[in-house]
RNA sequence: GCACGAGUAGCUCAGUGGUAGAGCGGCUGUCUUACACACAGUUGGUCAGGAGUUCGAAUCUCUUCUCGUGUACCA
């Protein structure tokens, strides 16, 4: 027995085997891509994950699918580029640095530090805590090229973000402006239209008495915000309505802070519901605030920033926060007499998606950009000149495109792209309180747009607010790249990113590509699945059903997670799930192992004598080719699963469970040409399969290409091309392949019938039983006959043209001819018999279903003919099957 | 409301007109000298319901139901 044998483990150990080839790979700068490099170019940028983010599921799926094509496209001998980095995520990292003050004793706020100080801190914070995803990355086995990592404020990054900004508002796309806005009271900023998520919610419907101002009667209102009852400046009702014609022009009491304002006619109210009349209350609802524009309607604002109430006329609700003075204004009004029902209701109500709060609708002064290239990012989609996979996701993205609104990009906000725009210092009082600014008013030299502040900074001073982070993320795709990389690698190859960013980053960074860079920045998006709990949800802290990729790489390795992960990962639809998949990702790695570890122990193979090559050897092969393929078209169609379900079946199923099994006697002893072929054999699949592998199992793939011995000067697989199917079997026509492929068929098969004949009389597997073949059909040689034993577990497999079997011996009908179990008279006849007669039952059901089928005269007719004769051939099967049967229960009798 | 997905074995998923599949789980055996993270056998399905097209439907059409996602909104 080899030395080997023993030093090596039974079980995969990944921990010191991924760090150890991370390492290497990185210092023998695998992953750097050479932008005068003749090859051809592949790239991606990553979808930068947030600096204080720390690795989730959806982050392993997106960024193993990301490594499995960049590994691939170097195989194939591309210049593969992968650019990283990370996103500085404005409001998530101020918060994040907020929360550290807030833990202070005594706590503090940003503004108690000052914006500059404060600033400084997130810098800090981010320089010690911000890398840590990039860490974790490393640990999945990324092929990210790390020496260009990026950061979207970094030195060259942040200028491009102020040029943008320049050109943009001095084409007059930018501008500045007095708007309603969805502004979050928690985080004291606007957000754009995309963070808020209406969320269907369970409120109160009130209906409210409203008396008419002359006395002679009263409007009924129906509201779910009766705290905004202050800022009420009329009511309106439909013009066609004729309940309430005549009292258009009249005026109502305004129940809270009593005075008396005007019922307006405005064909925006639906006579349908509620009571047919609404309030309007333009300063806290958009719609509210239309009406009160057409009508030139007084605008109260009676909410603070922070969602309190402001309004000293009622000095009852004035200071409260708005959902309790909601409450509180109920019981003001019930009071008064005032309120005439209230009813359970559900309404969609915004909620931020960063802070998780309801939203208010607030007028305020922001910045706004008219997307640029609109026309371009529809064209490019519906076109296909960017391919979207799963191709449904143009739709929604058409449809955004349609009904697209300019987007707020101004946020109040410290840590970020601070908005590059000065005002005089005399007029900015002034400049800020206008309702509107753009590129004209810039003309009069009071406004000053540029990347760098102006010559004599002390004359102006600059705009408070920061950009939305997406501002910047969506120049990502070129802003990452210097001109050498930009001429080599723009547009990128394939974008990999999930579908709940579609609108956030992949359709502004389509704009952007247009407008910016002289046209896509991506010929391909793949749109990942969501990672779900088994129950269905998304994944999320608060919940607590989302695993921590770290612990489960430290469990089942980082090749066990991906391999798992992807093999359940379908295309189109979410992911659910489960910790068991990835226990088999780690399983198959194992296995892996060990196969590799048998052909170890079994030395070098030979060319001498000529290596002699059997059925099992050659058909092994073929598949190996037909794995080329299917590996090839899958990744070309972005099926992930079908790669990896190839991987794994060819591997488990194919090379474990048939070949090596058929083959392990010719390593014992025998034929040494034939022992020879085995050896090579094993090499030639060993080394073609783990290239395949490679890019989804890359650790584990390069460690058993070392230790197998197959690296050519020390080479790393990572840096070795992709073994070339045509190679395989070139010295064999088709003929002799096929041939060769339905005797191993025709082998395997009967080696599960020898097996389920010992199984049905409760044999156990290892039970060395001798078989007899009447050989018929496949043609069988000796070689063949011993191999059909080995895979039975079975003493022999005797050939025998002549047997004549004693009554009542099991047996069944194989591609190679009909196998019998003498069983020495062991046999419980009883047993037998029932056994028979149920078989009976089944092939006399399957014979009259044929025979129906066959009978019918429009089946025969417009059916192909293949298929009639594979029914007809079928049929025959059966009847010789039953014949046989009822041969035997005769001879029990 | 509109749009788009999905519904196949106990679970996770393949399967785009020709006898319903895999892995896991369950149950039986087996520590057979690569692997018990394994091997062998076996048990699981009116393919969500209904109608239609077809010689033939999980697959195509229509419809209903359930779940998910996006989007628009009426207080």
């Amino acid at each position: 027995m080899p030395a080997v044998m023993t030093e090596l483990p039974k079980a995969y150990e990944p921990t010191l085997v991924e760090e150890k080839w991370q390492t290497r790979w990185i210092s023998e700068g695998c992953f750097h891509a050479d932008p005068h490099s003749d090859k051809p170019a592949y790239s991606i940028v990553i979808p930068p994950p947030n600096v204080t983010g720390v690795l989730h599921m959806g982050h392993v799926l997106n960024n193993t699918i990301q490594d499995i094509l960049a590994r691939r496209a170097r195989q194939e001998g591309k210049e593969v580029l992968w650019l990283p980095g990370t996103d500085h995520a404005g409001i998530a990292t101020q918060a994040r640095v907020e929360k550290e003050l807030a833990k202070e004793n005594p706590p503090r706020t940003r503004f108690d530090v000052g914006r500059e100080d404060f600033v400084n801190m997130v810098w800090d914070w981010k320089e010690k805590h911000g890398g840590i995803i990039i860490n974790q990355l490393k640990k999945l086995g990324c092929s990210c090229d790390w020496e260009r990592e990026r950061f979207t404020m970094d030195d060259v990054y942040a200028p491009e973000v102020a040029r943008v900004f320049t050109e943009l508002f001095n084409e007059g796309l930018i501008y500045r402006g007095h708007r309603m806005v969805n502004w979050d009271p928690v985080l004291l900023t606007a957000l754009s239209d995309e963070e808020v998520i209406m969320t269907p919610s369970r409120s109160k419907l009130y209906t409210i008495r409203y008396k008419l101002a002359d006395g002679s009667g009263q409007l009924l209102v129906s509201t779910t915000r009766p705290e905004t009852i202050m800022a009420d400046v009329a009511v309106a009702v439909n013009p066609k309505d004729p309940r309430f014609a005549h009292l258009i022009g009249k005026t109502v009491i305004r129940p809270l802070c009593e005075a008396e304002i005007p019922i307006i006619a405005d064909e925006h109210v639906e006579i349908d519901f509620g009571t047919g009349a609404l309030k309007i209350t333009p300063a806290h609802d958009r719609t509210d605030f239309e009406v009160g524009m057409k009508n030139h309607l007084e605008i109260i604002d009676i909410l603070t920033a922070d969602g309190h109430i402001n309004c000293p006329g009622c000095p009852e609700l004035h200071g409260l926060d708005r959902f309790v003075a909601r409450d509180k204004s109920i019981e003001l009004i019930e009071a008064k007499g005032l309120l005439e029902k209230v009813e359970d209701y559900e309404n969609n109500v915004g909620i931020s998606q960063r802070s998780d709060v309801p939203i208010e609708p607030r007028l305020s002064m922001q910045w706004f950009l008219k997307y640029p290239c609109v026309k371009e990012a529809a064209e490019a989609v519906a076109n296909g000149d960017i391919v979207f996979r799963p191709a449904h996701w143009g739709k929604t993205y058409a449809h955004w495109l349609e009904g697209i609104q300019d987007w707020c990009i101004s946020r109040q906000l410290w840590w970020g792209h601070r908005i590059p725009v000065w005002y005089r210092k005399e007029k900015a009082a002034e400049l800020q309180a206008a309702t509107k600014l753009d590129a004209e008013d810039a003309a009069a030299g009071d406004i000053y747009v540029g990347v760098n502040p102006p010559s004599d900074p002390e004359n102006w001073v600059q705009d408070e607010d920061a950009l939305d982070t997406w501002f910047s993320s969506w120049l990502w795709p070129f802003s990452t790249m210097d001109k050498e990389c930009l001429a080599k690698f723009y547009p990128t190859s394939d974008l990999v990113t999930g579908p709940d960013i579609i609108f956030f980053w992949v359709a502004r960074m389509i704009m952007a590509g247009y407008r910016f860079a002289g046209g896509k920045p991506f010929g391909n998006v793949f749109f990942t699945s969501i990672v779900r709990d088994l129950l269905g949800r998304k994944m999320s802290k608060s919940l607590g059903n989302s695993p921590d990729p770290l612990d489960l790489i430290a469990k089942y390795g980082a090749d066990g997670l991906r391999f798992g992960l992807m093999r359940i990962s379908p295309t189109g639809t979410d992911v659910k799930f489960d910790e068991k998949q990835i226990e088999e990702g780690k399983n198959f790695a194992n296995k892996l192992y060990n196969a590799a570890r048998f052909r170890m122990m079994q030395g070098a193979a030979s060319t001498e004598p000529a290596p002699k090559f059997t059925a099992v050897h050659i058909d092994i092969l073929s598949k190996l080719k037909d794995l080329h393929e299917t590996v090839a078209d899958g990744l070309g169609k972005y099926e992930f699963n079908t790669y990896t379900q190839a991987l794994y079946s060819f591997f488990w199923n194919e090379y474990c469970s048939l070949f090596l099994e058929a083959v392990k006697n010719d390593l014992r002893d025998g034929d040494p040409a034939v022992k020879n072929a085995t050896l090579f054999t094993m090499d030639t699949v060993l080394r073609h399969y783990l290239a395949l592998l490679a890019p989804i199992m890359p650790h584990i793939a390069e460690e058993l290409w070392a230790s197998l011995g197959f690296a050519r000067d020390g080479q790393p697989l990572m840096s070795t091309a992709l073994p070339q199917a045509d190679a395989l079997l070139s010295g064999l026509d088709t003929t002799a392949i096929s041939k060769a492929r339905a005797t191993a068929t025709a082998l395997y098969d009967t080696a599960n019938k020898a097996r389920n004949l010992k199984a049905e009389y409760n044999l156990a597997t290892n039970r060395k039983v001798k078989f007899v073949l009447k050989p018929a059909g496949v043609p069988v040689d000796a070689d063949l006959a011993s191999r059909l034993a080995l895979l039975a577990g079975a003493q022999s497999a005797e050939l025998n043209k002549d047997y004549e079997a004693p009554k009542g011996t099991p047996t069944a009908l194989t591609p190679l001819g009909e196998l019998f179990l003498p069983l020495e008279g062991l046999v419980d006849v009883e047993a037998e018999r029932t056994r028979i007669t149920k078989e009976l039952e089944k092939m006399a059901k399957e014979i009259s279903r044929s025979q129906a089928k066959l009978g019918n005269a429009s089946f025969v007719d417009r059916a192909p003919a293949a298929v009639v004769e594979q029914e007809r051939a079928r049929l025959a099967e059966w009847e010789t099957k039953t014949a046989q049967l009822q041969a035997m229960l005769s001879a029990l009798a």
